[in-house]
DNA sequence: GCCAACGTTGGC
DNA sequence: GCCAACGTTGGC
């Protein structure tokens, strides 16, 4: 793969009973939009920070195990998410309209299911990763910025180290 | 602008 | 199921 010296690198949370790798793997091209984050922190990495060609780390919170499960790449940087206008959506948020969009997201399309997943637990004995935002108490973003070192130890866990 | 109450997240 | 951490809401 070419050097990107401007590629950044996150971490996306999502629960696997209401979004899994698996749901991702069967969207059309694998690909998807994040839609439905109502974090403001969250929201403006999406909105300014995200870039098309980002790695994403995919995380499965609340879930067992808890683990990195594959990556993902963004293939569209941040646009109005039209989900919170829709009622019938699974976060409606009646104060964002279509002349006024409150919440962002972006796409990102699937790289890779690791055949095995990266256990929080393993996370957490790493050396390097005791700084990783997931990793930290009462971390609740669902958006993380993940460090280029902390990416390459989490692909090197995965067996996929360079 | 303060802050108590409340709701949500999410690991354990 | 528990509960700590955190964000949001709303009265004042």
């Amino acid at each position: 793969m070419p050097s990107q010296p401007d590629r950044r690198f996150w971490l996306f949370k999502s629960e696997p009973e209401v979004f899994s790798i698996d749901h991702l793997a069967g969207c059309p091209s694998q690909t998807t939009f994040w839609d439905g984050v109502r974090n403001y922190q969250a929201r403006n990495m999406l909105r300014d920070e995200v870039r098309v060609g980002d790695g994403v780390l995919f995380y499965h919170s609340n879930a067992e195990p808890l683990a990195i499960v594959g990556l993902a790449r963004v293939v569209r940087a941040g646009y109005p998410d039209h989900t919170a206008w829709d009622p019938e959506s699974a976060h409606p948020d009646p104060k964002s309209t279509p002349e006024k969009p409150i919440w962002s997201m972006v796409d990102i399309a699937l790289e890779t299911r690791f055949a095995q997943p990266v256990e929080r637990t393993t996370l957490a004995r790493t050396k390097g990763l005791e700084k990783m935002l997931l990793l930290q108490r009462g971390s609740r973003l669902s958006i993380q910025p993940v460090t280029s070192e902390e990416w390459r130890i989490v692909l090197k866990l995965a067996g996929r180290g360079a």
